[in-house]
DNA sequence: CTCATAACTTACTTTTCTGTTAGTACTTAA
DNA sequence: TTAAGTACTAACAGAAAAGTAAGTTATGAG
């Protein structure tokens, strides 16, 4: 939960606001955004389940979480078939496939300068 | 400070070590790290103080730690005249500056699309 | 009648991050 | 002699993020 008024809250807020950067890395810096939206990527439309066993180590609890920030922030549509067993389905908007060359130069970036670590 | 062995911290390190994206955001998504990237890309060398003052509203203590944290991971070059009174400035290291291109993208979609909010 | 599946919720704890305040050493200027 | 500038550090508190464990709803299969 968020205090609207305190300073760290207001700081971002203003970072935000005046930056770019700040923005952009706000609505993609959550622990397991950068899997999530690698896999909707590559993959397009994918079943709650199927994200789950994709990004091993996620729980349940941050899979939706981060989620439902990015459906908030426009990034990821849900799409809910009523249909027993429910089916729940989760693609990225076309803000979200906005960011698109914006993640792969991130990923780039990534992939060339952690080579150091790759042998683990 | 960190506790090597919680789940937190592994599953940060897990994913920083799968992916490219996660890893290059973990290095800048302190708080007030574009801010400070963002200067060094266009200024060049700094001292501490003129940080300080580009930068309104970081305490002491965030510039700090920010700095730090780039400095260890090899951004963010510390360079300390030995004078008096002291004189201490800081510029991007080639890694920092390999990631020009990265920034300037994740700047050029968050400039693009924080658009509602700009009138503030 | 119990189990399994899908897609979650809820309540709670732990860890990490950010901010506040005060203090350091040294020197020059008023 | 007091203040101001420089570049910090330390101790602590509060907020936010992440993790854990258990429960929910509805249905069909055995």
């Amino acid at each position: 939960m968020r205090k609207e008024a305190s300073s760290n809250a207001l700081n971002e807020k203003k970072i935000n606001a005046s930056c770019g950067m700040g923005y952009a890395l706000s609505l993609i810096g959550g622990r397991w955004k950068s899997n999530i939206l690698w896999r909707l990527l590559i993959d397009g439309k994918l079943r709650y389940n199927e994200l789950r066993r994709l990004i091993p180590g996620i729980s349940e609890r941050m899979l939706v979480s981060q989620l439902r920030e990015m459906e908030a922030d426009k990034l990821v549509l849900r799409i809910v078939y009523p249909e027993v067993p429910p089916r729940v389905e989760y693609e990225l908007t076309e803000l979200g496939q906005s960011m698109r060359s914006m993640l792969q130069s991130i990923s780039d970036w990534g992939e060339m300068h952690r080579q150091v670590t790759r042998e683990n």
